[in-house]
RNA sequence: GGGCUCAUAGUUCAGUUUGGAUAGAAUGGCUGCCUGCGGAGCAGUUGGUCGUGGGUUCAAAUCCCUCUGAGCCCGCCA
């Protein structure tokens, strides 16, 4: 019994309205209103009913409350969940919450132990890819709002019991990795950063840039690329054995930084092995199969197979040449995450990772393949995923969308194909003048970074910055402290405050990073919650020294009814919304929904913490409140669980 | 030229899907509160013609249109 259940009588007392005065049933809404004064809840019926029949909002409303609702109220008895119903002169009907009868649901949740998570997965399968960089560079801040989006919501789907399983796609066949190879084989740069003190996947980034410097006036080496570029595809050359040892090395570099903010994978899916498998010759045959393509012969696009299109914005997949488009690439990566054709793959391992999963990546299917299968290859052989998720900013919206038409062009019965869009990241003027770059035009505000102009700020300088403040603060505040803990503390606080501030904000918005901003930790942070939580932990230390255990007080002398304060009541009330707010950021795949709803539960209960005494109060109250804490605890727990914020019992 | 997105307090952002009550937070400025369960906190105060102009409606930050400003996308590149 939460919140969803007193919205749920809500509408049996007015649909049953409704039906007593012989009024049409139609949607209405049940909502929060937006002062307190109000009452808990309230629904606008009376408005919508008005509109239709010619009669004012107010009249409806006092006739639905004293011609009905209040007799069924009268009926049903002091164990309503809902105290009383009242038609306010504006038009809204408000209903005040019975929080005598509302409140035990906290006792039943103690008792059995239970979590406020639904289970609404019911093994569904999903699939979701995020980050996907080119593996010729450091993660920079606008590829970690790719990486916190995409692990927060596989946090999300995984809780809610979703099997579910996270792709990172690696073009380790395009120019920007050629870029690096003609670099160290053809332009004297050493593909060794032994004597350079920074990490190999920062090293090649930097001489990313200047290789893009060299292009302008050696036009050999845009040559050299070429051949790369074909050799890769080929695949078994020398040079293609030396570009496969470059691109592990710096993937696993990358890793290393997505790791460090807590994020994880199942599978690297590598791009040159999608070009080796004849993924592409088995999409090419549905697509020509489904109609969806034809050859053109004649007009700008004459040799070339094409996609279809009433708008007259066809795209080519089959060049003149022969060669494939980077579109019919994306296609066939869709129609294989969709498990549209038979998988060419078989999965080996690549790495460990930090929560001591395996993260495998995909190598062809041969004669010698293990029979034994690997869970990846379970996955996908049950049955299809019911959703498959990519995440990628909003530059591939075209792209993105030409490819959902495609696919449903393939399979139309279905929807499965989801595009997850995200605007950019931009840094503030001020930050570009820290990193010592130059903006073109003064009046600039903000610019685009730009991993080819060395325009960037690299995720670890970050969270670098962020750790040694935090680290100064622990310490501060914590003398009696280790450096092991103040370290693992101010980890936890820096990896926490990027995910919570990355993720805050509306994926529709472009995101101004700036240092300074992005190191204060005061207000609507983390550290907020954080600070909460620690709060809360060394009430229930002192409380009973049941630190880790929630559930172990004596269940008998508890009261629910007497934590009636309404400070009490509005933590309550903001802990009974906890799966409402769950489902909700699911249906609308939008993490931000979590982190405000974080912030609010956080701030109801340092509230409670000025306000209300917990270890103080007489021996009955006391205890009630400590269940109170402790529900607090749980629920904040699971919050932190797929927000990926660090909790610690001392800050 | 065509398409998409955004514009709300000095600043960073909620609220727009589904119109409804006095437009909310955070931060900054100012003012209180630590012998009390941790002051990285709490309470108060300051601050907004919701980009412009029109329309629909009993009612518009929210829906429709115009214009302005900012950003992105539109290749036989990836």
């Amino acid at each position: 019994m939460t919140l969803k259940e007193v919205i749920n009588q809500i509408r049996q007392l007015v649909n049953q309205a409704l039906m007593d005065l012989q009024y049409d049933n139609i949607e209405y809404d049940v909502s929060e209103p937006p002062k307190t004064d109000f009452g808990d809840l309230t629904t606008n019926i009376a408005f919508l009913l008005s509109k239709r029949i010619h009669k004012k909002p107010n009249e409806i409303a006092r006739e639905l409350v004293y011609n009905s609702i209040n007799y069924q109220l009268k009926k049903i008895g002091k164990h309503s969940l809902i105290l009383n119903a009242n038609a306010h002169i504006s038009g809204h009907i408000n209903f005040n919450i019975n929080y005598t009868s509302f409140n035990n649901f906290l006792l039943k949740l103690f008792k059995q132990n239970k979590s406020l998570i639904p289970n609404i997965g019911d093994n569904n399968k999903i699939v979701i890819e995020h980050t996907s960089v080119n593996p010729n560079k450091a993660l920079h801040i606008g590829h970690i709002r790719n990486v916190i989006i995409g692990d927060s919501l596989y946090r999300l789907f995984k809780l809610t019991n979703h099997k579910t399983i996270v792709l990172n796609y690696i073009d380790d066949s395009g120019v920007q990795v050629a870029d690096l190879i003609v670099a160290f084989k053809f332009a004297d740069f050493s593909s060794d950063n032994i004597k350079k003190k920074i990490k190999f996947d920062q090293y090649c980034g930097e001489i990313y840039v200047k290789m893009n410097e060299l292009y302008n006036n050696n036009l050999e080496l845009i040559e050299k690329r070429k051949l790369i570029i074909k050799e890769i595809e080929q695949g078994n050359t020398e040079l293609a054995q030396f570009t496969n040892y470059i691109v592990d090395k710096i993937v696993k570099q990358q890793l290393e930084s997505c790791w460090r903010i807590k994020s994880r994978y199942d599978l690297l899916v590598i791009e040159s092995q999608i070009l080796l498998s004849k993924l592409w010759e088995k999409t090419f045959h549905l697509l020509k199969e489904k109609n969806i393509i034809y050859y053109s012969t004649t007009g700008k696009n004459v040799n070339c197979w094409v996609l279809r299109d009433e708008q007259n914005e066809e795209k080519v997949v089959i060049r003149s040449d022969g060669t494939v488009t980077y579109i019919a690439k994306d296609i066939s990566f869709a129609v294989w995450k969709l498990n549209l054709v038979d998988d060419p793959f078989t999965y080996t391992k690549f790495s460990l990772q930090w929560d001591k999963s395996i993260l495998w990546k995909t190598i062809l299917k041969s004669e010698n393949t293990n029979t034994h299968l690997n869970p990846i290859e379970i996955f996908f052989m049950e049955k299809r995923p019911n959703k498959v998720i990519t995440i990628i900013d909003s530059r591939q919206e075209r792209l993105q969308k030409i490819i959902s038409r495609v696919i449903s062009d393939i399979d139309p019965s279905t929807n499965r194909y989801v595009y997850l869009g995200y605007e950019t990241v931009a840094l503030s003027s001020n930050s570009v003048h820290d990193i010592g770059m130059k903006l073109d035009n003064i009046n600039k505000k903000i610019i685009h970074m730009s991993g080819r102009k060395g325009i960037f700020i690299n995720a670890d300088t970050i969270l670098d910055e962020l750790h040694s403040k935090a680290s100064y603060e622990v310490k501060k505040r914590n003398p009696d402290f280790d450096d092991t803990t103040i370290n693992e503390i101010a980890e936890g606080i820096a990896v926490s405050a990027i995910r919570y501030n990355l993720l805050r904000q509306d994926l529709d918005k472009m995101i101004t990073f700036d240092m300074k901003e992005a190191l204060n930790l005061d207000g609507d942070t983390s550290l907020y919650l954080q600070y909460s939580f620690a709060r809360a932990m060394r009430i229930i230390e002192k409380g009973d020294g049941s630190l880790g255990e929630f559930y172990n007080i004596n269940n008998d002398k508890i009261r629910c009814d007497l934590l009636n304060h309404h400070i009490e009541r509005d933590l309550i009330k903001e802990i009974s919304k906890f799966n409402i707010i769950i489902e909700e950021s699911l249906n609308t795949l939008n993490p931000k929904i979590l982190t405000k709803y974080a912030n609010k539960l956080c701030t109801r209960f340092n509230s409670f913490y000025e306000n209300i005494p917990v270890l103080g109060a007489e021996v009955i109250l006391k205890l009630s409140r400590l269940m109170l804490v402790k529900i607090f605890v749980n629920v904040l727990a699971n919050l932190f669980e797929i927000l990926g914020i660090e909790s610690f019992p001392r800050i």
